[in-house]
DNA sequence: GAATCAAATGTAAGCGCTTACACTCGCGGG
DNA sequence: CCCGCGAGTGTAAGCGCTTACATTTGATTC
């Protein structure tokens, strides 16, 4: 024998509690405003019944989802985990979930699920870096939604961000490389088009090159994706030019891993044959071997007030803020004197 | 001087338009149900206004979301990425959006965030293995809702599973180690409890050690949860041991590579000091060095066959199925012969 | 004891869509 | 010439909630 149950609605629980539908919202919502004899009694109904409210209809009609969206350029390594995870924590805390999204690195898929995120309502949106379309943020304006851009930090852009100086941390790990004595330097880049992380990274090694007098013909870089294949791939390249760098300065640690697994098949001894160096300090750096010199990024520091400062913002109880986090340069044992 | 927009609705597309909102809804959804012409004038409005259709209103009106949700235990690593990457470009080209969370491999965080989802409208949903409340089943079957079970393979649970046999899977790898004169085997297993595929692979080498004559008193075994750094400390706990194991058997790749990374640290040579293998053949597998020795899956795939059938059940087209995935070993370069 | 007020609850109007049903119109068949 | 029919469109009833506003009640004040 079937019976067929439907889902509790509201009214369900009202019949039940012998109570409006309004109280019982009330109960779920602000349960100060309802007494307490009142409030056990429908709690008693709700539990009964197995109600779960419905977000759908709740969004619909208190324009409000208390859920906030991130759309990241990639899932498939830890570059953004740690933020991210940290970001969710602290939106959790705060009485908020979150709906994240993966955008490949291609920006019409991520105007896509902006859209998307938007239409399901989310009260604000974590965005990576700042290069997109004018168009998308005029949307965005439009709306009114709530926007925090982070990963980078853009103190003079019309949205609040939270993040780093990609451009000078770069340089200062720069300085220190060329300080140590290596006068042949190679970069392994990200991809430069449309990502301004990888942009202002790669224009802090060629600010310091210049500043020490070198020729930018002189300094050899190749943009490859963020993946450790293609990292190794690079690697590959760099040591069989024309003349083998003392060092490659890698965009981030994935493409470091990458050139050091290669390195090793090749018979090249890091870092007495050739340096590596790259930024973020994912957990896999320390457990590389060596163990890799890199940029410290503050993740979950990142991550946590980014998440506060888009509630504020949404809240109304904080306008644009923007704010700078500290990254350190980590020496560990990929980068050696020359 | 602001000028206060307001969020285009289907009215004021009709209005604009000169039509009803029957007509520009059934532009959106069933264009075939109206006339070129109409149709023409309708997507004019649509695009001069901006119109964005109301995710939530159109769920709740139509009880339709071709949204599906899927809960894995961690974004942390890649042990699930690639698998989910599949599922979701799969599920995308069906017309299908995917929401994403994860458990933290907490149960009860979970079924939080099946309440979640279900709540939120979702069609379908996709998890991970079978240990949980059989509550959160009734739940699901109460509701109706289409699930469809990954990364284990169930033919005798009443619902939808694709994966492989992680037991039988690792029992295959143990017999090859055990067939190359290992004699002293460690293992290093993920958390067993509430993970059925941890138990299994667990199991499997279980299953070898006792086929092959020796005593389950005789196979050290440290469970921890799946991160790199628990890998590289188990390492170290095993090989302070009373017998030094000639090889360790870890659960999946990312402890095998904290484990190889711990036994560099120390000193130890891989293979030749000790050999170590891993389960998945995630993308830092062959990128070890050595190369790790470990259990291809088919993530892909998995995620691809999941997407459809997951899609067929909503549809109605099929009823539970249940598909079993090929593994293989791949022999790399951490597993030596003794 | 009438007036005032706050606390607790109810009434009902939407929120922005989809879709069952009704309607109009032009056409072909009997 | 009338009827039936299908294609195209409109009308309006919800979907399950929240919340402004109205109402009731009991306590407090003068």
């Amino acid at each position: 024998m079937t019976t067929s149950f439907s889902i509790p609605t509201l009214d369900d629980v009202a019949r039940a509690a012998g109570v409006s539908t309004a109280t019982v919202s009330r109960c779920l919502n602000a349960e100060q405003k309802v007494s307490k004899d009142t409030r056990d009694r429908v709690m008693e109904a709700v539990d009964a019944l197995g109600y779960t409210p419905n977000f759908n209809a709740r969004a619909m009609a208190a324009k409000r989802t208390y859920t906030i969206g991130a759309i990241i350029p990639t899932m498939e390594n830890a570059i953004f985990a740690r933020g991210l995870q940290a970001f969710q924590e602290t939106l959790h805390g705060l009485g908020y979930n979150l709906l994240v999204s993966s955008s490949a690195y291609r920006p019409e898929l991520e105007a896509e699920q902006i859209r998307g995120l938007v239409a399901r309502g989310a009260d604000g949106l974590l965005l990576i870096g700042y290069e997109r379309e004018q168009s998308v943020y005029d949307y965005l304006g439009k709306r009114g939604i709530p926007t925090m851009l982070a990963w980078s930090y853009l103190p003079d852009r019309p949205h609040a961000s939270v993040g780093f100086d990609n451009r000078a941390s770069m340089r200062v790990l720069a300085d220190r490389v060329i300080s140590m004595g290596h006068r042949r330097v190679a970069v392994i880049s990200g991809i430069v088009d449309g990502n301004d992380r990888a942009e202002g990274r790669l224009n802090g090694i060629k600010d310091s090159w210049v500043a020490n007098g070198f020729d930018l013909a002189d300094l050899p870089v190749i943009e490859t994706p963020y993946e450790i294949e293609n990292g190794a791939t690079a690697f590959e390249t760099l040591m069989n030019g024309t003349q083998k760098p003392s060092v490659i300065m890698c965009g981030n640690d994935v493409l470091a891993a990458g050139a050091m697994t290669r390195a090793k098949e090749l018979g090249y001894d890091i870092p007495n044959d050739v340096s590596v160096t790259g930024f973020d300090d994912i957990e896999l750096a320390k457990h590389l071997h060596p163990s890799l010199t890199t940029v410290h990024v503050p993740h979950r520091e990142m991550g946590r007030t980014a998440a506060r400062e888009l509630v504020n913002l949404i809240d109304g109880s904080s306008t644009t803020v923007h704010r700078q986090l500290n990254v350190s340069i980590i020496m560990r044992n990929s980068l050696a004197q020359v």
